[in-house]
DNA sequence: AATAGTGGTAACCATAAAGTAACTAATGGC
DNA sequence: GCCATTAGTTACTTTATGGTTACCACTATT
């Protein structure tokens, strides 16, 4: 009888971590809060090819894990503020590596504009 | 008239790493070639919530993006090894840096052993 | 003559993730 | 009274991803 699970400490973590940012939209959230705190509509004008209803499911998932503070201010119009945790704050270097490494590891490629998903169709990454 | 790329080379070339190794299985294949190459039925032995046709498929991916390389001996039974390329190998620090951060950021989790997907539910991982 | 062993592939199905469009609440400005 | 504004939500549809089972090629072994 087989096993069912995955027998390797450094792979379990890293099975970890990949299902909290290993997605299309996390690090890209995550990296745009690097600077600081940002609003809702901001986030979604700077990543125009998201939709509102992942945007804010993102969001959500991020700060269910830890890793975004989520701040909502009694106005009308609504504000909400969301900013990294010290917890994502870690994370930034690695986010970098990663980043980094793709400018050496396909230096043909120039990272300038990428649309993510045109269409339904992949690429999910495209220089325009 | 809304942009629809994003437009940001940092996070570009993040987009770009994650959208080849962002996924559930990517990163453990590289892990568990980071000590030397394997054949396809240990690959699949260490991970044996995967099913042979995804095994394939990713294994193929990482191939065409230069990441694995492939070697197919003339031999009956059939035997193919696989292998990183450089290009992976200049990735294997940024996996260590993935996997100490869940290790940092969530201490009181155990990663010894981890269930990857269990009737198509959530949670990818799951400690035993 | 049948079976085991390996690295697949093909057809088909189930689930998860993402997209779209319309809608909401509460207030200020015209 | 009407519209704009913001951060969502809801219902519905589409696309992507993953899983299952059966099958193949070729040889050695029983």
């Amino acid at each position: 009888m087989a096993r069912k699970f995955i027998d390797n400490p450094n792979a379990c973590s890293l099975v970890h971590t990949m299902n909290i940012i290993g997605n299309k939209w996390k690090p890209i959230i995550l990296y745009l809060l690097s600077n600081g705190s940002m609003r809702f509509g901001m986030l979604n004008a700077l990543i125009p090819t998201i939709s509102k209803k992942v945007l804010t499911n993102q969001l959500k998932e991020l700060e269910n894990d830890g890793l975004l503070l989520r701040q909502s201010f009694a106005e009308i119009p609504p504000r909400v503020e969301y900013s990294l945790t010290e917890k994502a704050i870690g994370l930034l270097p690695v986010l970098r590596m990663l980043s980094d490494w793709a400018n050496e590891a396909y230096p043909e490629m120039e990272f300038e504009q990428c649309r993510i998903i045109e269409n339904g169709k992949k690429p999910a990454y495209n220089n325009v």
